[in-house]
DNA sequence: CTATAATGCGAGCGATCACTCGCTTTTTCT
DNA sequence: AGAAAAAGCGAGTGATCGCTCGCATTATAG
């Protein structure tokens, strides 16, 4: 009896050039979404951009949907570097600067591709295992959390969850319309006054 | 020369049965929508759904684009009035009672219809007409632009436009991530310690 | 060098879907 | 009652698209 079957079910498996076959379809797929949308993103379109027959994208994902997960996953990635590095680095500083980094980071965080990042919010029905991008949220929730109860004392008698809950909504919010509605450019002095003025609101909250 | 071409050429036109076709077809693709997701939302299902024949279905939107417009628009008129009338009420009032009138209602307008709603953030892609829901986002800026400058003695110094934006943007993201996070079920005592907490934060950022 | 596995290819299948067209039924008007 | 316009019908068309399959090419192992 053949234990192996000659052709290995789907999937995984790279050891050489098939890693770059992997990294261009992913990174076709994120630029077509850019400049086309996410209409004409086609499983074809794909593969031709990526230079690499249909066939072998098949070999590496095994469904469309996968593959604009693994675009969304990759942002989703740098994002959350740039956040847990702000939240490592803000541990043992008081609220008011504490905030501060956050609120810039978020930003910054939006502009890391902005345009990609509106495809991302506008375009790509949320269905599936698209639907995961909540875990991410899920993370930065319990790392804003950790910090605001290992600071309680400077903070009102409040309770950690809820408290997350709202800034956390409210920073994301900000930084998602400022970086969606003046589209690409934004002035350095915008971005400041922005950032002071989120964090005067938040920081009055908390205390 | 005969004037009017046999065949009107598409679209408007109602006189008496046909408005209750076109209403079927709208409350057809929202009740789909809801119940089936996007993409399971095709012409040919909200026909029969609507227990109308395709052909009529085209007979008054142009595309399928237009039908889902149709069920965007109707919703946000279902919000807007809320919030027009909140912005009426609160004409008069200081600061604190109005903006605890407003993340009232903000939180009421997102439990509408929280199922249409999640579908309509989640699953549509923003393109085309379906862009066009900034329209409704810039009179409620508007309308809250208004209202704080009104109240300008009761503020610190800051840019209408500035606390405009932060406060919508707060706000709209307390309620919204509420709606969609919390599922159905909301207790009156979790909205009304949100509510408190939201009103907080707005106030105090405020003056 | 040869055998075997890994990778790559792309024509084409099957299914779906938005939309049309020629026709029938209903309503309105005179 | 008759004519004409309005409303309704639904099988069918053309196009797209996700995905498969049989085969070719390249790399690795013995």
């Amino acid at each position: 009896m053949a234990r192996t079957p000659p052709t290995k079910p789907r999937k995984n498996a790279l050891q050489a050039r098939s890693r770059a076959t992997v990294d261009a379809l992913v990174e076709a797929t994120a630029r077509i979404l850019v400049k086309e949308g996410f209409e004409k993103t086609s499983t074809n379109r794909i593969a031709e951009i990526a230079g690499v027959s249909v066939g072998s994208l098949y070999q590496y994902f095994p469904s469309k949907e996968a593959l604009v997960a693994a675009v969304i996953d990759r942002h989703n990635e740098e994002i959350m570097g740039l956040v847990r590095a702000a939240l490592a680095e803000v541990a043992d500083l008081p609220i008011e600067k504490a905030v501060q980094k956050l609120v810039t980071v978020a930003i910054e965080a939006h502009r890391i591709n902005p345009k990609l990042h509106r495809v991302l919010a506008e375009q790509i029905p949320r269905t599936g295992q698209l639907a995961d991008v909540e875990a991410f949220n899920r993370e930065v929730h319990a790392l804003v959390r950790a910090y605001l109860e290992s600071r309680r004392k400077e903070m009102r008698k409040i309770d950690p969850g809820l408290a997350t809950f709202i800034c956390v909504s409210a920073i994301e919010a900000v930084a998602h319309n400022t970086v969606l509605n003046e589209a690409e450019v934004l002035s350095e002095k915008t971005v400041r006054t922005l950032v002071e003025e989120t964090t005067r609101m938040v920081v009055g909250y908390l205390r």
